[in-house]
DNA sequence: GATTCCATGTAAATGGTTACATGATTCT
DNA sequence: AGAATCATGTAACCATTTACATGGAATC
């Protein structure tokens, strides 16, 4: 996932391995996080196989290597965009995409949080079905703290149903807070 | 992580890495998975370190090992659960050990509870500071999308801190659920 | 002058996943 | 009879973290 982040973030701007760090930081750091151990290899790798152009400048007397994705680069990051859903992707992998959904047309970019919705949907049909089958007997504190989990899950879910219909409907962010 | 979340489920039954893994997927599957690959060798590695105790049993012509956990893995399974707050943990970890509360006195517990929500306090804090500086000028999609996903972890960091104050007061957990 | 930030990287270890391999039991 | 579920495990691979290692530039 790393590799798409990374390539993501030089579409447009060139940049340093550490800038790209603290743009991830900034960005998707809510969700995800990325050390310097596979950031820098993740840069020398994309540039070996043509996907980053590397540019190195001494600033002063230090050396600095700034990155920018090749068209080869771009198609790759944009196929990776509109790719359709893939049931075994991580939740973080779907927000990674997400942030990066400006890229896309309207229309594709709304198919496919259709189709996220509809995934989160049968997920959070999933916590309503252990749900039923677990709430009625809680008789102890060990119970009540392993349903709570399940709980947090349910609430989730629903926000997170409620927060694509809200970007799908392209709706002010500041309205989406529900304190 | 594996180890403790395997140790917890069997703290006080026996029971085969085929239940573990179905009561890993029912229990805390929402926030964490775990494969075959991980779980068999994770069990042979505890038993193997007195961890966990394991007994053969011949189910007809069928092989089954049962575990258990042994005083040591309670011991560890009980320190890992009560240690002190660590800024590195993962969310996840934070779940997984919420799930196992029950298994700790009331005041351990809820102080421990008090430690996440000032951590998740101060993560919303740094997700304000983030939103205060990029929400006034979202001129385009791209920028609309990225920000978007800062308000997904702003609505999940206030609905975090609202649980956390839930389940510390034993709170009914169905009335947690805001739709 | 010290601290923080900018800037790059490697090596070893960690913590898994995926695919493969096998076969019994129970349900329909 | 066939499908689903129960049941165990390994080997190769993968992505990533952690710790280490270095040093210039800017700020206080």
């Amino acid at each position: 996932m790393l590799d798409y982040i990374a390539l993501g973030m030089v579409l447009d701007k060139a940049q340093t391995g550490y800038d790209i760090k603290k743009e991830i930081e900034m960005g998707v750091g809510n969700f995800y996080k990325a050390s310097y151990g596979s950031l820098y290899p993740a840069l020398k790798k994309l540039t070996n196989r043509g996907y980053l152009s590397m540019i190195e400048q001494s600033h002063g007397n230090r050396l600095k290597k700034s990155y920018t994705a090749t068209e080869l680069g771009k198609a790759a990051f944009l196929e990776w965009l509109s790719s359709p859903f893939d049931v075994n992707a991580s939740s973080e992998s779907l927000l990674a995409r997400i942030y990066f959904f400006g890229e896309l047309p309207k229309d594709t970019r709304n198919s496919l949080i259709k189709e996220y919705e509809s995934y989160v949907y049968q997920i959070l049909r999933k916590l309503q079905v252990i749900e039923k089958q677990l709430s009625d007997h809680i008789e102890n504190d060990r119970e009540y703290f392993e349903l709570s989990t399940l709980y947090l899950g349910l609430q989730n879910a629903y926000n997170t149903l409620r927060w694509f219909s809200h970007i799908r409907e392209g709706k002010p962010l500041k309205e989406f807070i529900q304190k």
